[in-house]
DNA sequence: CAGGCAAACGTAAACGTTTACTCAAATAGG
DNA sequence: CCTATTTGAGTAAACGTTTACGTTTGCCTG
C-alpha cells in the first residue's frame, strides 16, 4: 500500500541497501546517487516502517508507562513531563491504567512485553514480587516513580517522603501550631503512607509535642476521604488548629468541609497539603502545600530509563528536592 | 534472547506452522500435538512477538491519541475513558502532547505513521488542512473528539456546544438573572469558542434580553484567564449578577477572584462553568456547570475508531447529551 | 602495466511471525 | 480392496527493514 524501501530502490535504479544507506547517512554512495534517492523518496512520499525496523534491531523506541489512575491530576502532571522528555529523545509512550488492580497490572505487563517496549516506567505503586519476577523475565529496564523498592536493578525517582512530611509539620509548628492533625494516606502504604506519618511524628517530637493518635486520621489520598476525615476532626478534635493532609486532594476535601461548616481558612483552622498539583493554586484560598516537582520527576525518570535502555547499565536512584510553597491556608498563631 | 516460535517448534518436534495454528486455535492438529505444544510453550515461557506479527498482518493493535495538553484535567478525563475502552478491545494507546503547536502535531502524525498505528484519535483541536492531507495520505481512520470538521470521512464525537451554552444561559435566566456576562474561550475558536458565544446570545435574545458586547469577555479556557476576566468584570461591569464561563477552569478562576475581592458566591454573584471536570466538585462552593460526559465521549470515540479499523467503514458522527449539574454557585434572584 | 586498494554499490540472510500450498497417512465409501 | 476424501502436518514465501559480505569499477603506485 504505502511505498516501501523496495519501491524507492526500483524507481531510483539502485539496490535497497543503497537506499537504506542514504537514509541513515552511512556513506558508501556517490553524491549523484544520494540526490537521486532523496529525490525519489520525496516523489513517492516514502516513510520508513518502524515495525519492520523494530523487528530487525529489536528496538521499538517505545516505552510503557503504568499509572494507578491516568485521570488523576497527579498522574497527568507526571505524564506531561514524561511525554515531553521521551518524545524529545525519539521514543513514544504507551500508557496503561492499572486501576491498582494486580491482575490488570500483570496483564498490561504481558501486553507491553508482547509489544516489545524498550523500557517501563512504573508509577506510584509498590513493586510486588510477582511484578518484579515478570519484569526480570522480560529483561527490560524499569524505573519506579514516586515509589521505592529493594529489588536489585530497579532504580526509582521520588522525593523524600519522610523529610517532606517532617518539613511540612515543622513549618506548621514554626507558625505557632501545636495541635496539628494529620490526614494520612492509605493505612500501611509503605511508600506514601508510613514515611509521611513518621515525618509527622518525628517533627512533632522534635518540638517537644507528644504524638497523639487521636490526631491521626486515614484516608486514601482522594478528595472524598479528606472531606470525611475533616468532618470527624471537626467533631472529635475541634481543638486542632492545623491539619496536614498527605495529598492535595485530601487537603482540598478538608478545605471544602471546613468551609461548609462555617469555618474560615486559615483564620479558624490552617490546612496544608502535599503534592502541589495545579489544583492547589486554583482553590480558594490557594493551598499552602509541599511541592513535589512532578513534571521534573517525570522527565528525570524518563531520562534514567532511556539511559538504561541505551547504555545497558543500571541507573542510580534519585531523590528530588521538595519545597514548601506558601500560599494562603496556613496562618501564624501568636 | 526470548524464545521464539521456532524454539517452541523445535522443542516440541513440530513445525512452526503447527505451533502458530495451536496458538490461534485454527485446528488442523491432533489433541496430542496441541498438548505437547501447549506444554512446551509453558516450559519456555514463550510470548509471541507483536512486532513480527504486526509486520505481517499490517496491524499493530495500537492507536495514537493527540491532545493539546495531556496534563489538563480535560484531557485526562478523556484519556481515562479511551484507555479503558481501548485496552478492553485489545488495543494499546500511544499518547502525544501537541502543545497546540502545528509543527509538533505534524511531527507526531509522522511518528504515528512510522509506528504504523491502526487509527488516530484527535482531541480538542481543529483539523487543519495540512493535518487532514497527511492523514489522508496515511490511510488511517481518524476520529475527532470535542471538535468538528467538514472534511469527509472524519467522524467526530462531541456535545452540542451551541445548545449547551444556550441551556446554561437559559438556566441562569430561569434563576432570575438578566445581566449575565460571559467569559468565552479563545477568540475565533470555531469549535469551543464561537458556538458557545452564539448559544449565549441566542438564549439571551430568546428571553428578550439584548446582547451587550460589554458583557462578553475572552479568555483561553485556562484558570488564569478566567481570573483576569473576572477582575475586569468587577471593575467595568459590576452590575452583572451572573457569569457564565466557557470552561470550568475559567469559572474557577472567576470564583477565586470574586472571593478575593470579598464577594460571596453565589450571594453576591453567580458563576456557572462548562465541562464538569472533577475539579468542579472540589472547589468551594461546588461549581454549578454544564456537564460534558468526557469519560463516555472517550469511550464512544474509541469505539467508533475501532469499528472503523475493523470494518473499514466510516462511522457516524455523534453528538452526546450534555446536562446541567446544579451545585452551589448559582443563586435564584427574586 | 600488473597489482593492489578504495569507493560505490549489490546480494542475500536475518528478524519472528502468518498463511497459502503441498503432501503423506488415515479414514471412509463402494 | 481400491479409490476418494479428510485429517494432520510440513515447506516456504512474505511482511519491510538492516547489515555482513561480495563484487565491480576505476585509479594509483611502483
Amino acid at each position: 500500500m504505502n511505498p516501501t524501501i523496495k519501491d524507492v530502490a526500483q524507481k531510483a535504479n539502485v539496490s535497497i541497501a543503497t537506499v537504506s544507506r542514504v537514509l541513515h547517512n552511512l556513506g558508501g554512495y556517490s553524491d549523484k546517487t544520494k540526490q537521486k534517492v532523496d529525490q525519489t523518496i520525496k516523489e513517492l512520499k516514502y516513510q520508513p516502517n518502524a515495525i519492520a525496523r523494530g523487528l530487525i534491531n529489536k528496538r521499538t523506541q517505545t516505552i510503557g508507562v503504568l499509572f494507578p489512575d491516568v485521570s488523576s491530576a497527579f498522574s497527568s502532571d507526571l505524564l506531561h513531563g514524561i511525554d515531553e522528555f521521551v518524545h524529545n529523545h525519539n521514543y513514544s509512550v504507551v500508557v496503561c491504567n492499572t486501576d491498582q488492580d494486580g491482575k490488570r497490572t500483570l496483564k498490561y505487563l504481558q501486553l507491553l512485553r508482547e509489544k516489545q517496549v524498550d523500557g517501563i516506567l512504573f508509577s506510584s505503586e509498590v513493586l510486588k514480587k510477582e511484578y518484579y519476577d515478570l519484569l526480570e523475565d522480560m529483561r527490560v529496564p524499569v524505573v519506579l516513580i514516586s515509589s521505592q523498592t529493594d529489588f536489585p536493578n530497579v532504580p526509582y525517582v521520588k522525593i523524600d517522603d519522610f523529610q517532606a512530611a517532617y518539613d511540612a509539620v515543622d513549618y506548621l509548628v514554626a507558625k505557632g501550631h501545636r495541635r496539628i492533625a494529620m490526614i494520612s494516606g492509605t493505612k500501611g502504604d509503605p511508600i506514601a503512607g508510613t514515611p509521611r506519618i513518621e515525618g509527622y511524628r518525628k517533627a512533632l517530637e522534635a518540638h517537644g509535642i507528644a504524638f497523639n493518635s487521636r490526631y491521626l486520621f486515614y484516608g486514601d489520598f482522594m478528595y472524598e476521604s479528606g472531606s470525611r476525615a475533616m468532618k470527624t476532626i471537626l467533631k472529635k478534635a475541634p481543638e486542632v488548629t492545623a491539619v496536614f493532609a498527605a495529598s492535595d486532594e485530601m487537603a482540598i476535601g478538608a478545605l471544602s468541609t471546613a468551609a461548609q461548616h462555617g469555618l474560615n481558612v486559615p483564620e479558624d483552622i490552617s490546612i496544608m497539603g502535599y503534592d502541589d498539583l495545579r489544583l492547589a493554586r486554583m482553590v480558594n484560598p490557594p493551598l499552602t502545600t509541599v511541592r513535589q516537582p512532578l513534571n521534573d520527576i517525570g522527565m528525570i525518570a524518563s531520562g534514567k530509563l532511556i539511559d538504561m535502555i541505551e547504555s545497558g547499565e543500571i541507573a542510580q536512584s534519585q531523590i528530588c528536592a521538595h519545597s514548601i510553597v506558601e500560599r494562603q491556608t496556613v496562618r501564624t498563631i501568636t
